[in-house]
DNA sequence: CCGATGAATCAATCATAGTTGATTCAATCA
DNA sequence: TGATTGAATCAACTATGATTGATTCATCGG
């Protein structure tokens, strides 16, 4: 039987990527994990409430993975929420590698 | 050369996306082309305009192609706009095809 | 301990997008 | 032609979500 969980992750990790603000910390993590003040810097123009905001619609969504480190946050892509969308609208991945 | 244009696409569809009508109307295109009583059928808690709305924010964000015939409108899949999804945001297909 | 910094939370506002009902348009059939 | 069906459009309402400002919490350095 299928899970309604993973089925609601599915519709909040699309509805997370939604979002201009959202998309742009997606693209700077994949260039690997950053801390919320490195994102921040990158991102001068969205204030650190919205930032963390966005952040946490981002975690909610499983699409990224935090880890406290001392003072800092360190922010990360989570390999298994992006398999999940993929898995769960096969046109999405079927057969766009190529051209 | 890539376009400004292009990139509000891309968030128009993840945004398109974000919406449990239009997951469902997405799932069952994936099983090839559909008129719109078609997928009113499947779909018989949506209202016809209702769909109809649904159906033209997919299309505006390039995930769908519509073809009238005769007096019915065939809705498909529009693998460029998913193409473009997918190379829009690496992580998305990237190593999630296999397992 | 005290102040500063990194980060999250809260309540309130504002804008966007989903929903509804009614109307309109186009193509077919009697 | 007139009636019917498939489909889209429109205006109005509603709900959701992004943004803002202020506050709070935790951690480190002096």
């Amino acid at each position: 039987m299928i899970d309604t969980t993973s089925g609601s992750l599915v519709l909040e990790g699309f509805r997370a990527l939604g979002d201009p603000t959202r998309l742009r910390i997606v693209r700077l993590l994949e260039g690997g994990s950053r801390c919320v003040c490195e994102i921040q810097r990158d991102l001068p123009d969205v204030a650190p409430n919205l930032l963390s905001h966005h952040l946490r619609v981002l975690r909610e969504a499983g699409l990224v993975s935090a880890h406290k480190r001392g003072r800092w946050m360190d922010y990360a892509l989570r390999a298994e929420g992006w398999a999940e969308l993929c898995q769960a609208l096969p046109v999405l991945c079927k057969e766009n590698r190529s051209r």
